[in-house]
DNA sequence: CTGAAAGCGCTTACAG
DNA sequence: CTGAAAGCGCTTACAG
């Protein structure tokens, strides 16, 4: 009861048996003898012994954590993801390490001393933004890329971006729209980028013009969205629906809208990409395609936890699917 | 470039000194020869040494990372706060460990566990829902109670939450309203026991009726927020205007009022509580009260690290300010 | 089935 | 100012 932690050493004395039995027992039960076996939980549980991670993990060559770097922890998007990465690495008896690429001024010596610092036996990447080199260390562990990929054949939990797009344009096709344009999430981003090409595929797919003066420019935040809303009104060849990048930029797209005395669905139909909470509550209530983000989040996990393991990833392919969700926010062109 | 890892060992052999040197060189430069420590610095460069934080963790006898535990990882009122302690731990050298208390069936005993485990210098506790009993565990580090607290003498890191309750109650005075009605957090929660006990006050204070007709209960979801626009609606006694413990609540009410074909601020006055980023792209924007929330999360790791530093903690007493931003949900009772 | 011993990679009194 | 040595708390071949 005082000060000083138990170690392995005090169980040993006090079962009277030598600490290899101790950590035996508690790691590979089945080789010891059951009266010794028992005779050593009954000093663990006396003594209110707990293993020292820091030295097992030093002795195993490993470190029991995983990092999950993201270019930006106050984004509530990754709450959930790191919810579900979470659950899967707690029930594995990982720790989760969360640390912010975009903190310091060089977010990829950031990655890169991450990566050489042995703190972690692997680590899930959210920043698309960074450069390949920066993965390029001896002896890194594994990585995994998550919703946003860099240009290389990391392992990856992707998610179906493409097919989202073509649900947001099928549904506005349906609906009778054919000036459909899309705001975009920042020009760098691989994630936007591949929305923005969905969106012409699904397009094209259906003979319909794509124009460039649909497209609106946005970096994913409520602000850009009411940015596009400034100009989406002042345009004079306006779509009649608009595919948004995220939820988000669909959010600040609708208030914007309203201000200027303008409305969804009426004047213009609008869909976002995500489902977050607010979506359902908001009014007209966005349609949007969901994104699974606590299954992005046990996936990811799994994923590293695999090849941590020496695994392959096999399994762990395959795009993470998405669903239209349709609400009040779309109807035909007036 | 083979996979071995580079240790202090490479380096004190390329440098031609001991392991002693190296380490002495790399923690205190300043008991090291000049000559001696460039020789060292040369060699670190040349083998691109890293120190292995496991071994020198075990030999110092800590960790170097620090754990935050909330009851629920995927509400993203979090999010801003870990990239706050982020900010303060990275800074000085420390890991942010995150966990979930709510995960399992035992929320006291995964507290408990965390206590005793050893993987973390100290704690820092967002679930004001578990047991002070579950801190009681001999030789456990430091904890810090953030945000919600427990009911013990715990270093905190508290938000003023009376004064926010006192500043939404006077702007509504302030424009007329007499009848003023409070949408609660949780029976259970610390947080919103004390922003309604605040309502009650900041009520007597002018004078005011704080019936029990008017408090809605609520659990800060955006879901039980759209329930409490039912409730409004179908109640006789009505009050007209409501101060709301969460801006999910009040994000949940104005949309279901809406749908509804109610208004604000023409038919009920609505303040938030926390300033969520939505709440300025709403319309009306949600008038509401600021709670600083990477503050929050930068003096809970700044306190933490004074504690487990050896200090008292003082300099970190004294609550955290709220203040009031006033935008278009509220106005004069019709 | 069990114990003695080596060793994971560091740091730090201690001695010189 | 520097080095030899002990030791942080474990785990795991190795020998018996």
């Amino acid at each position: 009861m005082n000060g000083r932690p138990v170690t392995i050493q005090d169980v040993a004395r006090e079962a009277g048996v030598s600490t290899a039995t101790v950590s035996r027992t508690l790691s590979k039960p089945s080789v010891v003898a059951k009266p010794t076996r028992q005779a050593v939980m009954r000093a663990v549980q006396k003594t209110g012994y707990q293993v020292n991670h820091l030295a097992r993990n030093l002795r195993r060559q490993r470190t029991g954590s995983v990092i999950a770097l993201a270019p930006n922890l106050a984004n509530p998007f990754f709450s959930q993801i790191l919810a579900g990465m979470s659950a899967v690495l707690s029930a594995r008896n990982y720790g989760l390490l969360i640390a912010d690429t975009q903190m310091g001024p060089d977010p990829d010596e950031r990655l890169r001393r991450y990566l050489a610092s042995g703190m972690a036996d692997g680590l899930v990447l959210f920043d698309g933004g960074l450069s390949p080199a920066a993965l390029d260390v001896p002896g890194r562990p594994p990585v995994v890329a998550a919703c946003e990929w860099l240009a290389t054949d990391l392992p990856s939990i992707r998610v179906d971006n493409a097919h989202g797009a073509e649900l947001a344009v099928a549904h506005l096709a349906e609906l009778g729209h054919r000036r459909i344009g899309h705001v975009t999430g920042p020009r760098s981003n691989v994630l936007a980028r591949t929305r923005k090409q969905g969106w012409r595929e699904a397009m094209a797919r259906r003979g319909l013009e794509a124009r460039d003066a649909w497209v609106f420019e946005g970096d994913f935040s409520m602000d850009s969205g009411a940015l596009a809303a400034e100009r989406w009104a002042a345009a004079s060849d306006r779509p009649t629906a608009l595919f948004f990048a995220s939820d988000e930029m669909a959010v600040g797209f609708l208030g914007a809208l309203r201000r200027n005395g303008a409305q969804a669905p009426r004047d213009v139909s609008v869909v976002g990409f995500d489902n977050i909470e607010v979506c359902a509550h908001l009014s007209p209530a966005l349609t949007t395609i969901r994104q699974p983000r606590t299954l992005i989040g046990e996936r990811a996990a799994g994923l590293l936890l695999d090849l941590i393991g020496g695994g392959g990833g096999e399994g762990f392919a395959g795009l993470v699917e998405v669903e239209l969700v349709v609400r009040d926010s779309t109807a035909p062109p007036a």
